[in-house]
DNA sequence: GGTGCTAGTGTAAGCGGTACCACCATTGGT
DNA sequence: ACCAATGGTGGTACCGCTTACACTAGCACC
């Protein structure tokens, strides 16, 4: 069951045992040979514990996310993975539900186990955390919250730009009340996100807006949608902190008659995959999540700090895609200004023809 | 940074540091709070694969899935989760992509963890593994595959019953033109899952079926209903192998003007949380996911192996879930036999009264 | 005043590997 | 014939931690 074992039943040393495994140095192979033949027959499998302990470099990276539920978060971890993987790394997740003691569980973990990166994607971030990551020495990229140090890298989208042209281009579709549908996230950065709609909205006079807010889940987001909108006010259009609260939202809407996007506009954030998939298909800011991944590898990864170096600053701005969940306000609202003057650069999405009259009877 | 760091700091051998860390034994107040306070100082982290060797056993459990990104397996894979944390275990996840070499590592990446308890929910499984599972000492789950043995329980879903059910279902709506959508999985089971589809409809002489098979994605979904349509087959329903497929498939139906249920009847399989929030809801037969992932557990952390003997042989009987994506055969299709005769027991879903002309104009 | 507890602490033997070093044959060069 | 490489192998000191065991006080009990 050890190499012990295995030596004993080879005739060899346990050292040479560890250079057939481990395929390093000359062996003879007909010594080779019997010490694979002894493995197999003894069924051994290294300790992986042992090997890291001794070898004293982990080959391992870790990856936190605050909901790998949601793809925006489950699609950066497949790149991460599948790059690791093409590199001989391999990769640990861990989720945090948005819940800071289980981010602090999961950074001991990770901390405990001497991963070789670490790759922290929440948006629950305290700034101790940073501190004690920092004093680990182990490299790590932190995405949408903290700021770069010794040898933590950051990568920023810019939230606030996204959401800005969404409001834009509502605005220009004759939309003047809102509502925003965020998700339960107490700390920092999401506040900072309802805090950049709020921005957004305030540029504009003539325009206001209403929040509401529940899980990050599609439940989360019909639940949001029905709090939104159960207390008189009447919003033309919702902005959705992201498509898969989105998706929960139009199921909402669907189910009180409410069309998309004849009575009402909605819009999701990040253009996951679901967002085309949903009806009506949503228009959406996308995420460059391929990107992301790709980064974060290359700066937990790569021997030559010079990328890493460079991606300490990195800033993504997203771009807005346009699909079937957005249309003009409807009549009886304020005159609306129809031009799309913001000069943004929109993404036309698989837009079809306006779809008329597809919500059920209730 | 080590035990030794620690132990000199505050002035004490290692024992009592580990003491102080693990909380086992008497440690004096005073003495505990100079080791807590050297810990602190030094930034001390326990290295996790110190512990495990040095310790023996180990307190993770792994979880091997056909595909972390299907909201079936990951439904499955948090009740593990919280269940495992609930009772002071961690849990490591490995994804496999159905794909066999990349079981094969994640299963020895599992062994070579000494990991204490694996949870094996795969559709691609070589009997060799199994063996060489079997003689690795660990408690297995497996969920769809292989067969009880020592250490391995067995949890299986009547997977046949509940195409039978659906299969039942459409007949009665006068369907006699299927259509299946599966997914490439080359081994084992999902051809099973295809026999199962060919049986069911086989029971039934005026019944036919084609199937066709893409990735176990929505894309995949889409692609698969478009091959499916391609060959001048004009089938009046179509039986996915999996809630995410069939949402794929709705989209191609909504791109070719096909109205659902109108003019095609969709069903899924698993009943998914995104069963309910696509358009149209989707008919399909729920797989209790949760009580899978209890059993799992149960099986693999419960001290008494007597829970793990009841539910060696446990299987599933999946139930229909009636939504809005099916509905009578179109008509001009040979004559239906409206009745269901056939005394299944449904689950009738948040239908609702049937809904017209929904899809969008090409 | 022994004897037997118990609480509190130190010592050191592993856990299963890795990797450095030593050693022994062969070689081949001079 | 001698020495230096070189291929192939064994010996063994760690890696950082847990834990059995030993030891020391202090205290109650005959």
């Amino acid at each position: 069951m050890n190499l012990k074992h295995v030596a004993l039943q080879a005739r060899v040393s346990t050292a040479t045992v560890s250079r057939v495994v481990n395929d390093t140095r000359f062996v003879e192979k007909s010594t080779r040979a019997r010490v694979v033949k002894a493995i197999e027959e003894l069924k051994y499998h290294p300790n992986l514990h042992a090997r890291s302990l001794a070898g004293g470099k982990s080959r391992t990276i870790g990856v936190i996310a605050s909901n790998l539920e949601n793809p925006f978060f489950f699609d950066i971890y497949k790149i991460i993975e599948s790059d690791a993987h093409s590199r001989g790394y391999e990769v640990m997740a861990a989720n945090t539900d948005y819940r800071s003691e289980q981010l602090i569980a999961s950074l001991r973990l990770m901390i405990g186990r001497r991963v070789a990166g670490l790759a922290v994607i929440v948006s629950e971030m305290a700034p101790e955390l940073m501190d004690e990551l920092n004093d680990a020495r182990i490299p790590v990229v932190f995405y949408d919250v903290g700021t770069p140090r010794g040898n933590v890298t950051n990568i920023r989208v810019n939230y606030r730009r996204g959401i800005e042209k969404v409001v834009d281009y509502l605005y220009s579709l004759g939309h003047r009340r809102l509502g925003f549908i965020g998700h339960h996230a107490i700390l920092g950065p999401i506040n900072e996100r309802i805090k950049a709609v709020m921005d957004a909205v305030a540029r504009i006079p003539s325009l206001e807006v209403r929040t509401a807010a529940d899980a990050d889940t599609l439940e989360g987001g019909r639940q949001a949608a029905r709090q939104l909108l159960s207390n008189g006010y009447e919003p033309t259009a919702i902005i959705c902190v992201n498509d898969v609260t989105a998706v929960g939202a139009l199921r909402e809407l669907r189910e009180r008659g409410i069309r998309v996007p004849q009575d009402m506009s909605v819009t999701g954030f990040d253009n996951v995959k679901l967002s085309e998939f949903c009806y009506p298909a949503l228009t959406t800011v996308h995420i460059p999540r391929e990107q992301i991944g790709h980064i974060i590898c290359e700066s937990l990864m790569s021997k030559s700090g010079k990328w890493a170096a460079a991606a300490a600053g990195i800033v993504i701005d997203p771009e807005l895609v346009l699909r079937d969940s957005t249309g003009p306000a409807p009549p009886g609202e304020p005159a609306a200004n129809q031009a799309n003057g913001k000069g943004d650069t929109l993404v036309e999405g698989t837009r079809r023809p306006a779809v008329r009259g597809c919500a059920p009877a209730r």
